[in-house]
DNA sequence: CCCGTTTGTGTACAGTTGTGCACTTTATAC
DNA sequence: GTATAAAGTGCACAACTGTACACAAACGGG
């Protein structure tokens, strides 16, 4: 009855609740429901922390994915950027490209899902905020692509087309990819080798392309 | 004479009230958040319905939601195998598939917004039954592609594997497609050709791909 | 026409939600 | 040290949620 049991009082959490209330997002994200009806509260009660001290870290539950959405991205767009710096693509690239990101993304497993649910089921600033990023991605990727000997006659347009072919298939497999259990090593194989096979045969296809029609469409 | 409660007794919606539910759940999915986040007192609100009414046609939300699954995609199955009707796939060919499909989505907006927000962001249940779905309609273009003479030579997985890649990239380009406004023609003519585009483009890797190694793996 | 079955209504209730406010605790700067 | 700002707590409350229950209206077959 008294209320100085040692336990009860938490530890030195003075601090690190923010992340604590970002980890349990993205807990509560992998492991039931889309972000969107994720209430304040569960979220709250998750991080082991009263629901009124959310709104010192942050002004409402939007705000909360707009940052987890912040901490997905970064680190990736300059994984990327180290993927990019490499030689020219070839078939032995592709593969290598492809295991790179993979293993990424099986690293950050919840940061991933999280993405992949709100792609198409968050809210609209969520959802153009993804895009825009996938289409930097995309933009980066026409751009080396530019670079190929083969692919000087192919028009700007079509370069844009092909690169979201690419980031299109890679990211639907990879949403796939996050559908199979954790620790199904085989299933996870198969889409990355899948993934490599589709990068590959696009680029069969680019080789043999011609931009036939007059730079406007 | 009848009793007289005044406002009691609603107006002849009798029997229609099933569908109402469904159209003001598809309704909201339109212009609001993913089914995943409505409440049945919403739905029941804009179908213009007490909230227990709900009961007398669904056991409960997710039901409702496999009940509108299966009216998106019943008549989509019919479609598709109106198209594998016609002869060998050849350029002329893809052009024709992809209009007509991208028509069918144009004229069933709703019905594709709600299986595109659901496809990852829904419940398992749900998102299982999309994705099995899907994998029938890239088993039946594998089947197709079988025909072709230059692909005989191709086993059976690497086929699964570029069909995989065609529906991948229509359905991502479809899924884009709904995030523009609903009288955005250009933008959404835009899709179609870049559709066409990338699966012509996919053709011509086929058509170049050998599967070198063994039956399995 | 009457009577049983569906379908829709109204009321009720306990649980959960977001958030305002006053408070205590902790950290930091002087 | 002590003052001040930042971080965390507790309580309150109105809004909304799903659903149980009893009743009223509409329908359809005899």
């Amino acid at each position: 009855m008294s209320r100085e049991t040692p336990t009860r009082g938490r530890r030195p959490k003075r601090g690190r609740t923010r992340q604590a209330l970002m980890d349990a997002a993205l807990d509560l994200v992998a492991k039931k429901a889309p972000f969107s009806s994720l209430s304040l509260r569960e979220v709250t009660k998750r991080a082991g922390v009263v629901p009124t001290a959310f709104y010192r870290h942050f002004p409402d539950m939007s705000a909360l994915g707009l940052t987890l959405l912040d901490e997905s991205f970064r680190t990736l767009r300059q994984m990327m950027r180290e993927v990019r710096q490499q030689e020219l693509p070839n078939e032995r690239m592709i593969r290598g490209s492809m295991e790179t990101f993979f293993n990424y993304v099986r690293n950050n497993r919840t940061h991933f899902l999280f993405v992949s649910k709100e792609l198409y089921g968050g809210s609209a600033t969520m959802r153009q905020a993804i895009r825009r990023e996938i289409r930097l991605f995309v933009s980066e990727l026409a751009m080396d692509m530019a670079r190929f000997p083969f692919l000087v006659r192919v028009n700007a347009e079509d370069l844009q087309m092909m690169a979201t072919l690419v980031v299109n298939s890679v990211v639907a497999l990879t949403q796939e990819m996050l559908e199979l259990d954790e620790d199904d090593e085989a299933g996870q194989h198969e889409m990355l080798i899948m993934a490599e096979k589709q990068v590959r045969l696009i680029y069969f296809g680019v080789a043999q392309w011609r931009s036939d029609t007059p730079p406007r469409t």
